[in-house]
DNA sequence: GTCTATAAACTGATAGAC
DNA sequence: GTCTATCAGTTTATAGAC
């Protein structure tokens, strides 16, 4: 509608794009279930119906939020590659894109990870473990892919997916909980090229 | 006094013993805050003073719990390495020794999770990254070691550390979240395997 | 001291005017 | 699209009986 035909910078600071923010720093600083309605909307200056109109409710503004960063995701999953990539390089954009996704959606993933790792706070359930699964078994295709066409050591792809999941959730784990000691998207790599010189059958 | 004569039998099954663990069953399944002193104690089959008697309050329980299961780890520093261990067995034994930690205080873990990750939930502060440095450091401690001694290939020491550690957390992250896919301590001995044989100087 | 009954406050959510 | 006004359900606090 008209909102589609908008430009870009007024649809990013338009009122639905404002709760969402607001939102999202709320629900990751206090949880889901402490924040209120009323915080949202007051965080933004506009009443409550705004926010009913928009999202429907509570729960919907939090699976919007979820869903949109789930969707960020998984859109990486269906992105074409490079022509003529390698199995490492395709592993390394991979795991570089997540990361820069999660950077971007840093409050979203803490929401995430709270509800993931503590009590469900009565918000609505999300399948965090399917997102988590569907980038390992990607992972892992790819890793398979690479012991095929004779690019990695043959072995267990599933010990080497492991090992090159440890270092991104690592470095995501740092991005947000210690900020200021952070692996960074540099880290990642430099992480991500050691494990993948390990298992790589070419010597560096 | 008597509590210290007892024999340690009598002592696991202690009415302080089953305090700490109902209490670290409500709280890694319901949250911190949610848990009632009520319903602690009722799980026990003991009065609220019974509580109050052992561990003063509700916060005085909970640093119990954080404190004990941290003073667990903190104890694996600390412990004597068998004379003549190569930098790689020191790292293998170390991780695999937190993972047992871990997973012998696997309800606990999950409440420092839920608080590290998530709201506060008015529980008292304690100082997660503090430990997560503490080991983070020792690992690199033993990687220059490693790296000094020729064990393993002059690098970035701090990388090889993210590498390991990666695996250490992933493992970790299984056997809370996803234990019908934990990758176990055979995986992450695996996992660090690879690693381990990607940093070495000595070709397997 | 403990329990119950009730009141006050707050929650997510809605109706209808503009 | 946004507002004012208000809903019903829940939690929280407290007064008062036991």
């Amino acid at each position: 509608m008209s909102e589609a035909a908008r430009p870009a910078e007024t649809l990013d600071s338009s009122v639905r794009q404002r709760l969402l923010r607001a939102a999202s720093d709320l629900f990751a600083q206090k949880g889901y279930a402490a924040t209120t309605v009323r915080e949202i909307v007051a965080a933004v200056g506009v009443t409550k119906p705004v926010l009913y109109y928009y999202f429907g409710s509570k729960e919907g503004l939090y699976l919007e939020l979820m869903q949109s960063t789930s969707q960020s995701f998984l859109k990486l999953l269906d992105e074409p590659v490079p022509a003529g990539a390698t199995a490492s390089q395709r592993i390394k954009r991979l795991g570089e894109l997540a990361f820069q996704v999660f950077c971007e959606h840093l409050q979203t993933m803490k929401i995430m990870h709270a509800i993931y790792y503590g009590p469900p706070q009565g918000a609505p359930f999300v399948d965090f473990d399917a997102l988590h699964q569907r980038f390992q078994d990607e992972v892992l295709r790819l890793v398979q892919e690479g012991m095929a066409g004779g690019e990695f050591r043959v072995g267990d792809a599933e010990v080497m997916t492991w090992a090159l999941l440890g270092a991104e959730h690592l470095a995501m784990q740092f991005e947000l909980c210690m900020p200021e000691r952070r692996m960074g998207l540099e880290g990642l790599r430099r992480a991500t090229d050691l494990v993948l010189e390990g298992i790589s059958t070419a010597k560096a």
